[in-house]
RNA sequence: GCGAGAGUGGCGGAACUGGCAGACGCGCUGGACUUAGGAUCCAGUGGGGAAACCUGUAGGGGUUCAAAUCCCCUCUCUCGCACCA
């Protein structure tokens, strides 16, 4: 009776296994480590088919590094902590502890469905007071360094549902439930001073060959590093002065106007309590802050003076001047930026220009626009005939001499505001004494716990602030009547150093010096380029805060950085129903009216254009294996991958291609003795299964391109099908090539593999096998084809021995009977030679 | 607008430092086995041509014995940033 491929029966025979034995633990020992992370998911209910391609790509590396011979740590664990949890509380009523638990139970399903290689004994949910507790502890170590501190900030302000919003619940300015208008209200919150830290997170990116380029430089952007000078332009009458930032000091002779943002000291001092239509007016102008439309200006009636030229000049309040950046002021030279150009414009103020191109002599017509290149002063003073950049130095040193303003480093980069009016995060470790102030939780008191009995209701403030029993407190410095902090924190907070817990087994500490030492940084990190900024940046400053308290000497924790690329799919619209599932086509037809189907652009798989996969489906129809085979064989991991139906079917064949041919040849194969016979390296399957093991290796270490590694054991399994034992003499060689096949093919599927290792009669897990060894000299061709190019086109082909020297190879083209002719009656001019494969001969 | 990346058969994608364009898979065509084929196996498959041969990697120029690959210009697409002074 011959035996059909029933994934599932392999996969879940092999997934008890190897839960049964802890197969993929890892603990210290002598061997080196190999950290393999990929980012662990938000448990929103299950798993999609970017956690799959994700956590496919991550698998293979472990497991190969495994094979490796790496002691490999792969660990997996939940971001926990979230919004979601509470929006399904107060829709369903569900508790968000009871929500994410239960999601958290059945994407762990899912994942060991999968034939992921996780080690489960590290898993950690950050939910869990063991966990969160170090984020406090976290907190309460930077607050004594002074990293953590209190300041007034904006949030998204519902005033119907009488709440703050997250980013992502506003949409298009209004609140998510009632479509309200939202707006910005002021609140004491808790920062961390990352800022500490960006000029060493600026400069380590240089350093950080592992990552994508593409990421650096958004981290590089983020963080906005810019030279430039501070100067102080006295206010006419009166001794308070104007401090403004500028990157352009070469343009300051054109400087026509100084703007404050809405929110300056100096606006608030020129509009006081008195001048009530200024006020006003001042207000109006505030409502535009931070708004990206039309340029709105205030003139403050009072007038700056430069202080090169001592020219007096207006002093306006703007909307498009931000408080966060600089000194909250700048001076305007509208003939050489855009938006003080746009600015003048709308209000009629003159510009000067100070900056020309090159010799050009004749006045530059301005209407269109700024212009804004370095270009040769003009019209500024001494400094006229510079270039813009020595002007900027002269310039600049001539505003030092003078006391009249400093060379600054600006950033843009700001410290993370981590408070979040919410229920389900980590609280945050602080009371509010009456008497002592601010009172930090002390250590011996975390965590301090979530309570769990609170109402959700949507309105009002976080459900924290009415849960009584857990506010009042006593204060721990002076044991009086106390409040605690009813914030929580942001969840990137938890994501920013659980890499660093997973090798942490101990209870009693945050983190296990010996374990960190082990197994730190991480080799590999895989996961969405989303998080190419905010939680790598966070992580990397985490890293330096765990460094800077003791832990560990190391300052990056990821080596390596893959951000893999989106999965996509067809789009399928019916002209009556709208956006169609795949599975309600039939035949080009929409299944519910009949009518013709549009199919429309590729896009990324996402719910609302309902062009997606269900994991569980596909893996209940084709299997763990093939999911991931297709996976990661239809584009290169960095690339977008188009997810194709067929595509998966091919994958799905070329499994069972292999199935059927272990057990239709199971006899010839099981009579070989499990080692090869040596001195036979000149047989062809032998020398085709060395150059697929030195293609495949090649393959993954060269930047994971496990797409051709597969197509590599597709030319090897083609081969191994066709190949026609003539009888037991030569049967050896299947033997051979099957067994170094499976060995190949572990690392991506490993059911399969070991389903049929075990059918060779093997008695080990294939998975904790060595990867296999090529010999060069058995993967060499007897025979190479020689090109023949005359003019650069083929004219002929010769079979030749590889090793030639150029000037045999050349002779061998040159006496080729089809060259010979081709060229009669031309003169050779010249005749190139390349390695042994290819002549070019040049004849006129 | 600025920054980054990418454009190769009907489709997804190969081609390490310039050296046979199209590996592998999908689809398609023909055949075999079949009551049947949307199963399996075999063969073919960039375009033109009966063939020799010509032509072809977004478009145009260039460098080179030789260009998908290097340089210049143009076009298109994707992603990121976007009043950061």
């Amino acid at each position: 009776m011959k035996r059909k491929y029933q994934p599932e029966e392999v996969e879940l025979k092999w997934q008890a296994v190897w839960a049964q034995s802890d197969l993929y633990r890892s603990d210290p020992d002598a061997r080196p480590k190999f950290y393999s992370l990929e980012m662990f998911p938000y448990p929103s209910g299950r798993i999609h088919m970017g956690h799959v391609r994700n956590y496919a790509i991550g698998d293979v590396i472990a497991r190969y590094k495994r094979m490796r011979g790496f002691n490999v740590l792969h660990p997996m664990g939940w971001d926990a902590f979230g919004l979601p949890a509470e929006n399904a509380a107060i829709k369903e009523g569900v508790h968000p502890a009871r929500w994410t638990h239960d999601n958290i139970a059945y994407m762990k399903k899912q994942l060991i469905r999968l034939g992921l290689s996780y080690d489960w004994s590290r898993e950690v949910a950050t939910c869990e007071p063991e966990y969160y507790r170090w984020n406090q502890w976290f907190f309460l170590k930077m607050f004594e360094k002074g990293l953590a501190y209190r300041k007034a900030s904006f949030v998204n302000w519902c005033p119907s549902c009488a709440t703050v919003l997250a980013n992502e619940q506003v949409i298009d300015g209004r609140c998510w439930r009632c479509e309200s208008v939202v707006v910005q209200k002021e609140l004491e919150q808790w920062f961390l001073r990352i800022t500490a830290y960006e000029d060493e997170l600026l400069a380590a990116l240089e350093n950080l060959s592992g990552w994508p380029e593409k990421v650096r430089v958004m981290q590089k952007n983020w963080i906005g590093r810019s030279e430039g000078l501070e100067i102080s332009f006295p206010v006419e009458g009166s001794r308070d002065e104007i401090l403004v930032f500028t990157t352009r000091a070469d343009t300051l002779f054109g400087a026509k106007f100084v703007c404050l943002a809405p929110k300056h000291p100096m606006a608030e001092k020129f509009f006081e309590a008195g001048n009530k239509a200024g006020r006003e007016a001042l207000e109006k102008i505030r409502e535009h802050y931070g708004k990206m439309e039309e340029k709105h200006g205030l003139f403050t009636g009072h007038y700056a003076i430069n202080p090169v030229n001592d020219e007096r000049i207006p002093i306006y309040v703007a909307n498009f001047v931000l408080m966060e950046y600089g000194t909250g002021a700048i001076m305007s030279v509208p003939a050489h930026d855009q938006r003080d150009f746009e600015f003048a414009q709308k209000y009629g103020l003159p510009l000067k220009t100070v900056i020309r191109l090159g010799d050009a002599k004749e006045a530059q017509a301005l209407p269109e626009g700024a212009f804004e290149d370095d270009g040769v002063l003009v019209e500024s003073g001494p400094f006229s005939g510079l270039s813009s950049a020595e002007a900027r130095r002269k310039i600049s040193e001539y505003i030092e001499a003078k006391a009249r303003g400093r060379r600054v480093i600006n950033y843009r980069l700001r410290d993370w505001g981590i408070s979040r009016q919410r229920y389900w995060g980590t609280p945050i470790p602080m009371i509010y004494c009456q008497r002592c102030g601010v009172v930090p939780v002390p250590e011996k008191d975390l965590p301090v716990v979530l309570p769990e009995d609170v109402r959700f209701t949507g309105k009002g403030g976080s459900p924290l602030a009415e849960a009584e029993d857990f506010i009042n407190v006593s204060c721990p410095s002076c044991g009086g009547r106390a409040r605690r902090e009813t914030d929580t924190m942001d969840t990137f907070v938890d994501s920013s150093w659980y890499y660093a817990r997973y090798c942490s087994k101990a209870g009693g500490t945050a983190l296990d010096k010996a374990d960190i030492a082990y197994y730190m940084p991480v080799d590999q990190y895989v996961g969405g380029v989303e998080h190419a900024v905010l939680h790598l940046l966070y992580s990397r400053f985490f890293m330096r805060v765990i460094r800077d308290l003791g832990f560990t000497p190391i300052s990056e924790p990821f080596e390596r950085l893959l951000t893999q690329g989106m999965v996509c799919m067809e789009t399928i619209r019916c002209p009556e129903h709208g956006w169609l599932y795949p599975f309600e086509v039939e035949r080009d037809r929409c299944s519910r009216c009949g009518s013709p189907v549009e199919r429309g652009r590729t896009e990324k798989m996402s719910k609302s254009k309902r062009n997606i996969v269900d994991p569980d489906q596909l893996i209940k129809t084709y299997g763990a294996d093939t999911a991931r085979l297709f996976s990661l064989f239809a584009a290169p991991p960095e690339r977008d991958l188009e997810w194709s139906e067929k595509g998966v079917e091919g994958a799905y064949r070329f499994l069972q291609r292999i199935f059927n041919f272990v057990y239709d040849n199971l006899e010839i194969l099981k009579a070989q003795a499990p080692a090869f016979k040596p001195g036979e390296k000149t047989q062809p399957l032998v020398r085709k299964t060395h150059q697929t093991i030195m293609r495949v290796t090649r393959d993954i270490e060269r930047e994971y391109h496990f797409n051709t590694a597969i197509a590599a054991m597709m030319e090897l399994v083609n081969a191994i099908t066709a190949f026609a034992p003539s009888g037991p003499e030569d049967a050896w060689q299947l033997r051979f090539a099957v067994e170094k096949m499976l060995l190949l093919l572990a690392p991506f599927c490993p059911h399969m593999a070991q389903e049929l290792w075990e059918a060779l009669g093997m008695a080990s897990d294939i998975h904790l096998e060595r990867w296999p060894e090529y010999d060069e000299d058995a993967a060499r061709e007897e025979q190479v084809e020689l090109v023949v190019q005359i003019n650069g086109k083929v004219r002929a082909r010769v079979m030749v021995s590889p090793g030639l020297t150029d000037e045999e190879i050349k002779d061998m083209a040159l006496s080729e009977p089809r060259i010979k002719e081709a060229i009669v009656g031309k003169d050779i001019k010249n005749v190139f030679a390349v390695k042994g494969k290819l002549v070019n001969i040049v004849a006129r």
